[in-house]
RNA sequence: GGGAUGAUAGCUCAGUCGGUAGAGCAACGCCCUUUUAAGGCGUGGGUCCUGGGUUCGAGCCCCAGUCAUCCCA
């Protein structure tokens, strides 16, 4: 390992600070009496007595050294405030090593530091914290990036995508809107969860490794039980789990799930993301929509403020109620094609007229979810519920009450994004074996993203599941909108990378 | 999976026709007691992503690879 300038420096300046008798990670607590969020916020002329000793702990973001005082920026959690370091207040006797050596020589950008003092107005204005006592609680020895921003302008931003997924501790440090987005993530999902509590329903745990793996179309990653000796899957989905509680008699269970699927990564997807399951038992889709719509509308308005977003300039306004139009009738609002009375070959032709990416292999269903897929989806920017999928498409729903070939199930989409995802559930358990045994042939042509067949959870809708209706949503994808941010690693603290050669070595990464 | 673009100092980036590796900020030294994107003057700092090749000579050209970003499937 070897050391660039400046992390020499550090590490000299550590030494020196030993030296110097003072521990530069010191144990014991230190005392925060305010953040700087408070002291900025309620410092005022009348308020001045409450501030006149308070104490503050953070990192060292900026120093402005001018002989004798100094201005430091600090910053905490909630923010930054400025500090007023005057050397004779730190170093009122003759010794003044404390401000010479320590404060300005060995106290770096990226420290954390303890202090103490009292509140007051600068000449231009700005509130500012009059150091009388410092405290070293952590030396850092790497350099932070250092950005700067005048007028909304910024000065060398930390703005390298890479570096910022992998150093989220140092993009977190030095890009506040990224504290924010996190942030806004954990209060997106206390929204959705306080509803659904208030609601009466019961947040639940259901297994991350399962022994046969369902819920989804999508391929599993693998794992090894030792002493089961043993294969088990990590989870694509909770929702087999979760009807089976259902069939043992609550009434309404969630869970917010971590879910792994073994595929691509790209902008909208990650090999982990989160998704959360909703299922109630005696309603139906239609409910479950208006159940749906209201909790998303409340969300928005209560981490965003108003019901409007903007997302890439696209103005999207969550207000309910939102737009409700079956699959069928969307292509042919939207694609200009009326496919209710064609057959399967019909269907294909006219989709290969569009320029549908369309193959012999795909049935009736496939062909129409190509379709929408192609020419409807990107132009649905408002939450809008399509409803009424092909039965292939969706081995886990109802059939339809009255429309041959469909079944009860809807998706929100939101900026050509899917969002939701929810069926009246299928809980006719002769039905759903057949179901799994149609995907069972697919499987056995080659679909290795279609559902093998849970042999168990057929055994608990065989005791009995009442109607229920079930809704998934993408938290990942609904934080991006409500956070304007464009791809899915931006709303993950920790995306995954491809292991980083420079940290590793090449020994560790060889096959 | 395919295509495009990129990787140079701690950070953000220049680098002309192939001819000594550059800037700003950060760092280091000196000056400065209410400053504030970045006060003034000075000094250091590089595995130019990796490995080959062409060449008298490669950050630059060629080949292969790694990682990333964007677009497409």
């Amino acid at each position: 390992m070897s050391f660039s300038e400046q992390e020499l420096v550090r590490r000299e300046s550590l030494q020196k600070l030993i030296d110097l008798g003072i521990d530069p990670y010191p144990a014991e607590e230190f005392i925060v009496s305010h953040t700087s969020t408070e002291v900025r916020e309620r410092f005022c002329d009348e308020t001045a007595e409450h501030f006149k000793k308070v104490s503050l702990a953070g990192r060292i973001m900026l120093k402005r050294i001018m002989g004798k005082a100094s201005f430091v920026e600090l910053q905490d959690a909630n923010g930054r405030i400025q500090l007023y370091v005057r050397r004779d207040d730190i170093c009122p006797e003759e010794d003044k090593t404390l401000y010479n050596t320590i404060f300005k020589k060995l106290l770096d950008l990226g420290d954390f530091i303890g202090v103490e003092g009292y509140v007051f107005f600068t000449k231009t204005g700005e509130v500012s914290l009059h150091v009388e006592s410092l405290k070293v609680l952590s030396k850092s020895l790497k350099p932070l990036p250092i950005v700067r921003e005048k007028d909304g302008e910024t000065y060398d931003a930390f703005s390298n995508p890479e570096q910022r997924y992998r150093m989220r501790y140092v993009d977190l440090v030095v890009n506040p809107e990224v504290r924010q987005t996190f942030q806004k993530r954990a209060q997106i999902i206390q929204s959705l969860r306080d509803t659904m509590n208030d609601s009466g329903y019961l947040e639940v745990d259901t297994p991350v490794l399962q022994p046969v793996y369902g819920g989804a179309a999508a391929r599993p990653f693998v794992t090894q039980h030792n002493t089961l000796n043993m294969d088990l899957y990590l989870r694509i989905s909770n929702e087999l789990y979760l009807k089976r509680l259902i069939v043992g008699g609550f009434e309404g269970v969630f869970e917010f799930s971590r879910n792994f699927r073994n595929e691509g990564m790209d902008r909208s997807h990650n090999p982990e993301f989160t998704a959360m399951e909703l299922y109630v038992s005696y309603k139906d889709y239609d409910w479950m929509m208006t159940y749906t719509e209201n909790m998303v509308e409340k969300v928005v308005k209560q981490v965003h403020g108003k019901t409007g977003i903007t997302f890439g300039g696209q103005e999207i306004d969550f207000k309910t109620p939102w737009k409700r139009i079956s699959m069928i009738d969307a292509i042919k609002e939207y694609a200009g094609l009326d496919i209710s009375d064609m057959d399967e070959k019909e269907i294909f032709n006219q989709a290969r007229a569009m320029g549908v990416d369309v193959d012999e292999t795909m049935g009736k269903g496939k062909l129409i979810d190509e379709i929408f897929g192609d020419k409807v989806e990107h132009l649905l920017i408002n939450p809008t519920f399509i409803t009424d999928y092909p039965v292939e498409m969706s081995p886990l729903a109802k059939k339809h009450r009255s429309k041959e070939g469909l079944v009860e199930r809807f998706e929100v989409i939101c900026n050509g994004m899917e969002i939701c995802n929810a069926y009246s559930e299928l809980n006719d358990p002769v039905d759903q074996r057949q179901r799994f045994e149609d995907q069972l042939k697919l499987r056995d042509k080659g679909d290795d993203e279609a559902m093998v067949l849970d042999e168990d959870f057929l055994r608990a809708v065989e005791y009995g599941m009442p109607p229920t209706a079930g809704l998934g949503i993408g938290i990942d994808r609904l934080v991006m909108l409500i956070t304007d941010s464009h791809s899915i690693q931006d709303v993950l603290l920790f995306p995954q990378m491809r292991p980083e050669k420079k940290i590793l070595g090449e020994e560790e990464i060889e096959e």
